[in-house]
DNA sequence: TTGTAAGCGTTATCAA
DNA sequence: TTGATAACGCTTACAA
């Protein structure tokens, strides 16, 4: 690699007449052509470079062709850190998630950044791997970037974290929670759904089709607190009906074998008795329909199954598999949609639920054949 | 939201007495303490906090102890841009991946942000959509940051976007292509391996088993230049084996649906007399499988199927789906060494070739009954 | 061990 | 319409 930095003379005036000339030896920068180098080329100040980048209409004509013809024989690019530094504002929006592979979230910043590409924001992304630690270490560093909004996934976070956050919104930075809804007193703005609330329509979903004897299986991820909920919810609802519940958690590892495990556990624990099975994700649930098959378990006539997420598999298998229909990409678009509000608007964005379904299909309605 | 800038009173002196009390109403900042605030609440000059936080060994033991204090009061957070603007150096990786929502790319992230987090870069990360005109932009994008390395996926970049990347390396910036290995005089460190290859192997494995009237289903995704590669290899030596190919394009849209009308084209399209077809990915191929089940067509027994990338719902259908083993992960882990290496040495990384795996399953191999 | 001065590359403010 | 000047918050270089 050349690794020689390009000599900074074109920074030097271009006519060092009187004194003595001076070569400057730069001990810093990046070795990148700067506004001033520009503007040395032009014949302008480096000022009128600036003024010209972000309001061309403002200067002269003849300048301005000028300061075009710098532009591309230097090929420079601003540097943002010296722009965000001197504006105090940064156009970066920083976003917290779980994870991004094989995951429900991957769409959720498709949609954030699809969002914030139209408003000229760009995204600063880190993952917590679904610990609150890992959140509260990955938030320290991107506070040092200084965005103009914060985006976290869902209502939970460390006592520090919580300071961070708090400190980020008085800093007047907003503040964004994805994937939720449970608003507090002085919460911050939540994007999403009620989990408990999915839970509980899970088994409505069920016991209107007329199962007596039901079971849970719930996310391994001791960080996953929304498929907890949604365990929650669902219990719920089913001891209100005067009905107990089979309830245990997926171990960890591939989530389809995770599934097919559980799928095993239950059988082995429940005998015959469970009639229907709700999954903390799709990927479980597709793991326990593909087992069922590969045993000969009747689905739904033996076994009902269902998923929460609508993952294309679920559709594609035979049964198709009952899930819920979160709205995956809508999250982390209305979610740019509020922190470009608040930023415009100087106050805190209003919550917005977002609807979800319920999507019915073989693995818990038998078909007519 | 309160938006009241915190008032900037900390930081003047603390007892301005001789003159006028000139109480600063900043019109700039982020609102957020600063290096300055933690010094004058330390009793010390900024310098020395900057110097503590880089280095505390050097600050004697009780200023050490005030300035911890300090800083816990303030809960300061240092300002990146600011810092990386003064050291010129930036700690921070930008990478320019295809996409992420359910791609493949999504772990080679992973693996990148797991090699770099160890170092203590940080990573900025971008999506291309598989679009030359997007990377380009996004590039300019990036290097806005000026990071200190630039990763980007495959070898073919537009006209401008090489300049781009040409200029960033002479000015000292590493540069690595993901997923590709086709090195060139002058190009880039690349990390992974040859796609025109893996598609050869593939056919092999299909001849080898017998067949004489093989299909590639490519994929839809025009700017996929590593699955044409492999369709190109593929096709080779299928061609140098004396035989002829059915070659198709599978539509866009859900990969699993278009991998069932790849899999009906290939049926209408040449009869019966096709008796193995390979994929450009394994979402097609479990397209084609699950739709192979569907109208009741024996796989392998009447017809073979392969596919690229071995994602997990491959080895759970049945029969499973053989595929290759890309070293998805370990792209990414390499190139964070690569470049953390580039940064070290001050010169290219060399090349690394990576290692995959043919996964024979039972969609092309029939397992004894 | 600590401080002073200068500068990183840009933009806000005010003056011309 | 353009420029001079002073920040922004931090680090390097050198002095004490």
């Amino acid at each position: 690699m050349t690794r020689a930095r390009p000599s900074r003379n074109t920074r030097a005036t271009e006519a060092p007449a009187d004194d003595a000339v001076i070569v400057r030896q730069p001990r810093r920068g990046h070795g990148r052509p700067t506004l001033q180098d520009v503007a040395t080329l032009a014949g302008v100040t480096s000022i009128t470079v600036s003024r010209f980048l972000r309001e061309p209409a403002i200067v002269a004509a003849p300048t301005a062709e000028r300061i075009r013809e710098a532009l591309s024989e230097t090929g420079y690019l601003p540097n943002r850190q010296a722009g965000h530094l001197a504006s105090g504002g940064s156009q970066v929006v920083a976003a917290l998630v779980p994870n991004l592979v094989q995951s429900i979230f991957a769409e959720t910043v498709q949609g954030l950044s699809d969002g914030l590409q139209a408003a000229g924001h760009e995204l600063l992304l880190a993952a917590t791997g679904y610990s609150m630690e890992r959140e509260e270490e990955q938030l320290r560093a991107l506070i040092g970037w200084r965005p103009s909004a914060i985006v976290v996934t869902g209502r939970h976070h460390s006592a520090d974290a919580l300071l961070l956050l708090r400190n980020a919104r008085r800093a007047g930075t907003p503040v964004i929670e994805l994937w939720d809804q449970h608003p507090e007193d002085g919460g911050f703005t939540q994007i999403g759904f009620d989990h408990a609330e999915v839970g509980r329509a899970m088994a409505v979903h069920l016991l209107s089709l007329g199962h007596r004897q039901v079971a849970y299986v719930d996310s391994g991820v001791v960080g996953d607190l929304r498929a907890h909920e949604r365990c929650t919810g669902f219990a719920d609802r089913v001891r209100d009906a005067g009905l107990s519940l089979v309830s245990l958690t997926a171990p960890l590892g591939d989530p389809f074998d995770a599934g097919r495990q559980a799928l095993r556990s239950l059988r082995q624990a429940a005998g015959g008795s469970v009639t229907a099975a709700a999954f903390a994700n799709d990927q479980l649930a597709c793991g326990a329909l593909l087992e069922a098959q590969a045993t000969g378990l009747s689905v739904p006539g033996e076994l009902a199954l269902m998923g929460f997420g609508d993952f294309p598999i679920g559709r594609q298998l035979n049964p198709g598999l009952s899930t819920i229909q979160p709205p995956r990409y809508a999250i982390g678009f209305e979610a740019a949609q509020a922190l470009l509000q608040a930023l415009r608007d100087g106050v805190d964005a209003p919550h917005r639920p977002l609807p979800w379904s319920l999507m019915p299909r073989g693995s818990t309605v038998a078909t007519p054949a």
